[in-house]
DNA sequence: TGCATTGGTTTCCTTTTGGAAACTACTTTC
DNA sequence: GAAAGTAGTTTCCAAAAGGAAACCAATGCA
């Protein structure tokens, strides 16, 4: 038993483990999520309507980021004839299927908050 | 109509929105969705398997992120008095709860995968 | 005429992140 | 007595991430 067999499982965990570094590829950088989560309530929001939401954020990130969403197909950017012209960004269906990664992530931060207050839950259970 | 009623939805959004802050400040970094994804599986590692198994990751980058989770009451850290000392990492009852969070994650990667050989998946939905 | 708003981009700078390699210290094995 | 395995820590450095402020072009409003 020299050389280790270092893993037994692996096989099958190798795929699981890929699949979890694209999707945090993706969803990399400080802001995605905080913006995704905003963006999926309201459906559709103005560039200056989301620097105003996105609390803490700057127009230079809030560019970049969503970006990055729509080369990824997650968001698109359509740009209105308006007076002074009106860029919507809204979440695609595609971008919809992270709903329920966003969901989980928001409810267990829900009762992460929770468990602040009776810190016995993080001990015990 | 001067003044933007910047929000309507905006106080039921806010605690979603810190939910979701809340959650990916303690998951940060480069590695912890790996590590917590690999532990998951195997329930209970030693060091240097963890090492091994996280492929890229340095001893420096593995013991900073264990810690941090140890800090978070996401892992445990044990110490075995072997012949050479061995430690043991396990995923804590309430860093279990991450669980639903790595599996959509995962799950969503998966499918990711999916669509690349399939792109018109998602582009039409 | 001048200021505000729209949706950004650019520049400059600081902080954070992360990696490689060396080193520690102890024990077992060759 | 040298090598190798245990579990890290430390140092040194490079790259990436992120923020503040200035700037731009077009248009509307007063």
């Amino acid at each position: 038993m020299k050389k280790k067999l270092s893993v037994n499982h692996s096989e099958i965990c190798k795929t699981r483990i890929t699949a979890i570094k694209d999707t945090m590829e993706i969803l990399s950088g400080k802001w995605k999520f905080h913006i995704l989560g905003t963006l999926l309530e309201t459906d559709r929001m103005r560039f200056m309507d989301l620097l105003r939401e996105v609390e803490g954020i700057g127009s230079k990130m809030l560019s970049k980021e969503l970006q990055d969403m729509e080369i990824n197909h997650l968001v698109t950017r359509t740009v209105q004839q308006t007076k002074p012209i009106t860029v919507v960004y809204e979440v695609t269906e595609y971008g919809k299927t992270l709903g329920p990664i966003i969901d989980e992530i928001a409810k267990w931060g829900i009762s992460y908050r929770s468990s602040l207050h009776s810190p016995r839950d993080r001990e015990t259970a």
